[in-house]
DNA sequence: GGCTTTTATCGTAATATTACGATAATAAAA
DNA sequence: TTTTATTATCGTAATATTACGATAAAAGCC
């Protein structure tokens, strides 16, 4: 595409279709439903759990990690990944809300 | 990309992901909040309202009906594009099921 | 020090999305 | 019937995403 024009839209539609962006993959689906099934960050498995290689799912731990929906510290042959759940609860809600807004105008018209 | 992985997921997943993909356009999510503010379907003005082209506000029209997001039927020189209010509140209902069944996990871990 | 294990990053190819001009299609108006 | 107005579709270019192999980086173990 040309240029992108993301910029002429407003903030909050912004914000919001970013979220969506994050979340319109499977893999990352999947992933937010496995480490929320997790007491302990053991998240080496992710990679075994998820059918695409390390680097791909690696790549999407990093997306999920850019929105700030999951945290991760690694040190060495280890990785500690976990559902960040404040942000998650900000991202439910901005949807959430993006949906009552839409509700609020309900006109049945066709 | 080389060849897709999404038959590799559940079908709930994909299905999730694929929402949110419609989701996932600013453009997207101003139409949606410009049709539920109309009563009537006078959608000709949609083009004018959004900062893109015509064919382009048409491609995304046409992906927010694919979700069934949207209905419109056609006439001649006029449109009559509408919020689908059932199956709008079907995708509000998925998603919060989606962040409800995470929290239903919650275990504050790090 | 070297080895092992685990994860991130780089490079790159395949595919998908986005955007628009040009054109076709539709039905009403002149 | 010819014009006019409106919207969809086609073709295509630019850009973004997805996926993976190869490699680097990190930290513990020998």
């Amino acid at each position: 595409m040309p240029k992108s024009k993301t910029h002429l839209f407003g903030r909050k539609d912004v914000d919001l279709s970013e979220v969506c962006k994050v979340l319109a993959h499977p893999a990352r689906i999947a992933i937010l439903k496995e480490l929320s099934k997790r007491r302990e960050c053991v998240c080496g498995e992710i990679v075994n759990l998820i059918p695409l290689a390390q680097a791909t799912v690696s790549q999407h731990l990093k997306e999920l990690k850019s929105l700030g929906l999951i945290t991760g510290e690694i040190e060495g042959p280890k990785s500690c990944y976990c559902i960040h759940w404040k942000r998650l609860e900000e991202v439910a809600d901005s949807l959430g809300e993006f949906f009552d807004h839409l509700k609020t105008n309900y006109k049945q018209c066709c």
